[in-house]
DNA sequence: TTGAAAGCGCTACCAA
DNA sequence: TTGGTAGCGCTTTCAA
């Protein structure tokens, strides 16, 4: 293939159509505050077509001083369906929005220099769930233009709105399930792997906050994703003395639940186990597992806080708890 | 909070620094070609940091006539651990070379509309899972001044690097050891669900090709992934006169085997079950699953095939079989 | 060793 | 209704 010549600019836009550059702008801007004769208009568009012009997003956003560069961070893990499904309704509402929605491939940035990344972008909002982000890269993203920095995480931070996703609520709705189901010696899974911290701690310290005050323990189980892991742990278990589990989640409940069952233990007699988020294959599961049904907020909405923020920078910032977790009883519990 | 003031530019660490902006920018880009003093470095750097300078992107690249950006589309749909870890390794290979990693999110985007969406960001190369463009788009791209447009998908595209992922082999792989073990009547699983049709079809084409010239059957079955669909595929199941099924992957393969456990159907004696992608939970089901292993190609090569790309946009555009299958077989077929 | 200045592509103000 | 043009932030050539 020939090597193409130049990026067509909006000047060889304007010079094939026979107009000036600013001509051009007005037409393929649909500016209002200027009225451009038909046979005008139908001129550049045909000379944009031909040319295959596209614009270019960093000169605009250089001359206009801001951009429509929504920002996250790409998830580090894989990601379950649930979340997946919120990223999508999220980009799509933000897309609607006229907004671009871009992912930023976090790979060893930490805090502030992933901050630092972020920002030579300049967008005008940054959406970063899970923690990782304080105050001081809040600063600096501001300073860099965004107008909106939203975290999805568990606390909120000095400056930007808060979409505070409570695991604790999670672990709580479990730990008070299998206490009033009658356990008292209750174990809980927590993936060995990294990564999941911001979510597998909360969740646990909401089991023991559900707990407080009563005759149970709760006993923290480190387990990492493999057979030969759960199958020690299931080894471990008879002389452990725990009567129930609630695992991170359905994925992990499975793990646990088929080791527990391969070492002879019947649940939920001997062991009533939970999981959490409500996966399709939990109730394929035999017997179908008990979980913890979690909510996110609709992506349209988080689109239209976002989009409020970007139109009145100077608000307060607004937080909200977002994350709503129910109880869903099938047979392991 | 203040509202801060403007974003701080090169111009206003040179003022701080009491240097000119030409310095500015031989410090922080450490330019080799010239020598500046080190209390002048240290000046410029103390100034940087006080101001929380971050450089423009937009405005360096539209200097510079290019950017180190590599853009991916976001993939539409909940993604496995297979192509989570591939992405990761990719973008952390990516980074090493010193590129940053942006995935679009493409909402309702087709074609070359959302190939001009991705050409508005200048991108200096362009990965593109799946099917969905064509040279139409690729010709835009390069004309945007993309060096390198690579295509992970089951074709090669006029124009661009094509990493072929020939789902075709899955499917060859199931059939064939179906075939051997004696089945002749064999289904396969199609999801119903959108989106996936450019995975599914060709799995399923190469089932039929694995058979073309035998005596066995192919039948494809759709399948929504709830259990309402399972269970009413498996009521017909006894009627079909199918021995054997093919399942997308492991997922649907968990859904249809439950449902057909259910029905009271022995596995594998009256019907073998097989999945793909060779997911965990296949090894926790009962009788454990048979899959066909999907290896990817390593996140480290592909990058190296794009800096390359990059530096060598003239070059041939290269074409590679990527995609391995192997059958795992355990007790379901 | 440092500074002055041009110019990348684009939009918006002002003039015609 | 259209055109001329300044200037967004940055790098790099040329001069000092």
């Amino acid at each position: 293939m020939v090597q193409m010549p130049n990026t067509p600019t909006s000047a060889d836009v304007a010079r094939l159509a026979g107009v000036s550059r600013a001509t051009v702008s007005y037409v393929l801007n649909n500016t209002s505050a200027v009225r451009i004769s038909e046979p005008t208009r139908r001129r550049v568009h045909e000379a944009a077509r031909e040319l295959g012009y596209v614009p270019h997003a960093g000169a605009r956003s250089l001359r206009a001083g801001h951009s429509r560069l929504v920002l996250m961070p790409a998830p580090a893990f894989p990601v379950g369906p649930l979340y997946s499904r919120f990223l999508g309704e999220l980009q799509w509402a933000l897309g609607r929005l006229d907004y671009t929605v871009v992912q930023y491939g976090t790979v060893g940035l930490q805090g502030d220099d992933a901050a630092r990344a972020w920002a030579e972008l300049r967008p005008v909002a940054v959406l970063v769930p899970g923690a990782g982000l304080g105050p001081r890269g809040v600063a600096v993203l501001k300073r860099a233009g965004a107008r909106a920095v939203v975290t999805l995480g568990p606390e909120r931070v000095e400056g930007a709105h808060a979409l505070l996703m409570d695991h604790d609520a999670v672990g709580h709705c479990a730990g008070a399930h299998l206490y009033a189901r009658g356990r008292r010696s209750i174990g809980v899974l927590v993936p060995a792997e990294s990564g999941l911290e911001s979510f597998s701690g909360p969740r646990l310290a909401g089991v023991r906050h559900a707990l407080r005050g009563t005759d149970a323990t709760v006993t923290a189980l480190p387990l990492a994703c493999t057979e030969r892991a759960a199958a020690a742990l299931a080894a471990r278990w008879a002389g452990s003395g725990l009567d129930a589990v609630f695992a991170y989640n359905d994925e992990y409940a499975m793990l646990l639940m088929r080791a527990l069952q391969d070492e002879g233990l019947r649940i939920p007699d001997d062991v009533a186990v939970i999981g959490a988020d409500d996966l399709m294959l939990g109730r394929l599961l035999r017997p179908r597992l008990s979980t913890v049904r979690i909510e996110l907020p609709s992506g349209r909405d988080l689109a239209e806080l976002v989009d409020r923020a970007v139109r009145d920078p100077g608000g307060e910032p607004e937080v909200r708890k977002v994350l709503g977790a129910s109880l869903v009883q099938r047979e392991s519990s």
